[in-house]
DNA sequence: TTGTGTTTTATTGCCTCC
DNA sequence: GGAGGCAATAAAACACAA
């Protein structure tokens, strides 16, 4: 303990004195407060000469800390009502009129200021609890409507792709003789030209009337064609190299294919 | 009766004001 | 530097369930 501050402790056994810091107010040799066993616990002091009573004091409580009656509280209670805060000359005369110490009545505002504080807390975060709670409340509404939304939108813009992908297949089936986007090499019609006939019915027929073929020793009439056709490729390739192509006869692909059709009876086989 | 949680009274240390 | 306020804390008193 440091000097400045003279206390009393009411926890201790002996009536003691003990000398501390910070509030200076004398608490006196003993417990300014008497006891009532029964329902209050402990009478009022009703003189100041009752509070210093050392006999009453120890034949009651000694050593024990003791609660103020209702009718102090009561009395303190009204008092904080007006003025939460303690001046020295209030403080002395409510001490009076308690028959308490002026510290303790100083006590008991500073411990009734802090209750009161924590009170404050407590409605002020009930208050923007429930305003959160309220905003909260808000939001998921919100979020629910946007996600409402969010599916109208998104089954909405699938019928639309449908609907445009069927009238699409609708105008393609009207333009069917409309030429095909991508056109084959010559070499490549050439081959589906004569798959075409060849699956005619379904099945391959061999033209009675038609020419035989001729060259047993080939494996395909197609295959000649084709190796006919990549030879060709070679050779502009070649004429390229040589950078003495001729233009005589036009272009290579016009050439095939016009040989190609010209060559169509050259010979059959059956395609299994 | 006892263990446990809450309330009340009081102490301590620090800070501000005059 | 003294007076007084405040936050943190101790400890007694009290309430209450098991």
């Amino acid at each position: 303990m440091e000097s400045g501050r003279i206390y009393f402790d009411p926890s201790c056994h002996s009536n003691m004195l003990f000398i501390g810091k910070g509030d200076s107010a004398f608490r006196g040799g003993k417990s300014v407060l008497n006891m009532e066993e029964n329902s209050n616990r402990r009478p009022f002091f009703s003189t100041s000469e009752e509070l210093y009573d050392e006999e009453y004091y120890d034949e009651q409580l000694p050593g024990k800390k003791r609660r103020l009656t209702s009718e102090q509280v009561h009395l303190l209670e009204k008092s904080f009502e007006t003025e939460n805060k303690l001046e020295p000359d209030r403080k002395t005369q409510l001490a009076k009129n308690l028959g308490l110490q002026p510290r303790q009545v100083a006590i008991w505002f500073q411990n009734r200021r802090a209750r009161w504080k924590n009170k404050q807390l407590e409605r002020n975060y009930d208050q923007l609890k429930s305003s959160y709670d309220s905003l909260l409340s808000n939001y998921d509404s919100i979020v629910k409507e946007n996600d409402k939304l969010k599916t109208e939108l998104i089954s909405l813009s699938t019928e639309k792709v449908q609907s445009k992908e069927s009238a699409e297949e609708t105008a393609a089936c009207t333009k069917s003789e409309a030429p095909p986007e991508e056109v084959p090499p010559p070499c490549l019609q050439l081959t589906i030209k004569v798959e075409d006939r060849l699956s005619t019915d379904g099945s391959a027929v061999i033209d009675d009337n038609g020419p035989q073929l001729i060259d047993s020793g080939a494996d395909s009439y197609f295959q000649n064609e084709y190796s006919g056709c990549v030879a060709a490729f070679d050779s502009v390739n070649s004429e390229e190299d040589d950078g003495t192509g001729s233009d005589d006869n036009g272009s290579y692909f016009s050439n095939v294919f016009s040989a190609a059709v010209q060559q169509e009876p050259i010979g059959w086989s059956i395609w299994s």
